[in-house]
DNA sequence: GAGTGGTCTAGACCACAGA
DNA sequence: CTGTGGTCTAGACCACTCT
């Protein structure tokens, strides 16, 4: 038989389903509206709870929805721009941070760190953890790790650990003079520790921005923090940011 | 009953799953190397396939994995640094550009776009679609708006389309001064067309930079560029960059 | 054709939020 | 308590690559 056959391509079901419910989100539902549950949504479209939950996780992913345990699926505000790599150099903490001291530790670093660094393999360093808050919703948090070479007048005296601690190492970083900081951009999915900061699951999907601070000739302290790739757009330059989103699949109509 | 109850949080099983398969990532294989069908690793471990799955895709996620239809599953190299936002302000095509100029065509772009050129809603600007490759392996995909009013000169009578064209046209965007560009940084998925170019299935996850362009006041072109999310590490500053990825779940032993 | 990962189904139970 | 999303199962078939 002659399979005549135009429309090749069986576009999968949740690809299709995605397009129909994003189409549905511009123009029957408004910000922070809740969609039906997942299992009259997928009764309505006549199709598997799994396969309508595909097409919701990418949705998610593109930050154009939101769910929670409990409560429902609501329709996710635009993203909002962090700046991030402003190129006006400075330290962590300095001025002003947009950036809250949460604790601090000395515990020996994960081993990329210690490379990184250039310490030893079990050597301790200064680990401070900070938390950065956009609009009322927590949108990073970061661990900041500091040899105890780039911070020598450090005395013991200062409080052992907590928040007090934590801007006491800060302050001594800056006496250092900051020759210059490069970062980088991945993907990757929280940990734990990180998912309950930002009050997501463990496994969401994050932003990993890492910063190598440069003085002395060296790496004088290394940043990494993870942003929620869910709702945050991270900015370069003079930011603000552009106001473009990606529009999957269609050309202005 | 007391239920004791020490070991509260019923960790998920993909969840355990994933932190097994990173160790035995780590000790014993190494790049390249093809893993077990998933079949076969779901019976080993004791598991519904949908649920391996569910681990593999967060490894994959991570960059860690690479999977292939038809293919296997293998483990994937370090990513790749690819330097993006490089702070010597240029003109897209000028000089030592990494990217490849594909095509252009003449079209209305999609409504956001539009909006940040502040063109008309149906109005057709210059659209160069560009790729870039690193280490042999496709890493981007790029759409460049370019408004007439940017490339007054151009004339009509060079090619029509085409690379040629496509090169004609940043040659005429280069008479502009370049007053500055920022860019921002977000999470998406891979439309139909960028996926087949970055040799990937559709609605995999990419790294969406946008970068606006400004000359004369107001944005001159405007840049949306998908990077692979699973191979890429995006740099920004000094080049080259750190070389940390997230340790999950673990602090050095 | 054989073997791989990708999609899909129709169920079940669990963890959590809110009334 | 009810209702929500999150996890998990044991199958099935499809699309693709390679031989």
């Amino acid at each position: 038989m002659g399979t005549t056959q135009l429309e090749t391509v069986p576009e999968p079901k949740y690809w299709h389903l995605k397009t129909v419910l994003s189409e549905a989100l511009e123009s029957e539902f408004s910000v922070g509206e809740i969609l039906p549950n997942e299992r009259d949504l997928a009764a309505r479209f006549g199709v598997a709870r799994a396969t309508l939950r595909q097409a919701l996780e990418q949705l998610e992913l593109e930050g154009r929805l939101q769910r929670r345990r409990g409560v429902g699926t609501t329709v996710a505000p635009p993203r909002v721009g962090v700046a991030v790599g402003t190129e006006q150099h400075a330290w962590p903490g300095a001025g002003n941070d947009v950036w809250q001291a949460v604790d601090c530790a000395v515990a020996a670093p994960p081993a990329a760190v210690s490379a990184v660094l250039e310490t030893g393999r079990e050597e301790a360093v200064y680990t401070v953890r900070r938390s950065r808050v956009s609009h009322g919703q927590p949108v990073a948090a970061e661990l900041l790790y500091i040899p105890a070479s780039s911070v020598p007048e450090l005395s013991a005296i200062d409080a052992p650990s907590g928040p007090a601690r934590a801007r006491a190492v800060l302050r001594e970083l800056q006496r250092l003079e900051l020759e210059g900081q490069e970062s980088a951009v991945e993907l990757g999915s929280a940990r734990a520790d990180d998912a309950k900061e930002l009050d997501r699951l463990p496994g969401a999907p994050v932003l990993v921005v890492t910063t190598r601070f440069l003085a002395d000739g060296r790496t004088a302290a290394l940043s990494v923090a993870t942003y929620r790739a869910d709702t945050c757009r991270l900015t370069f330059g003079d930011s603000g940011g552009v106001e473009i989103h990606q529009d999957p699949e269609r050309r202005a109509s």
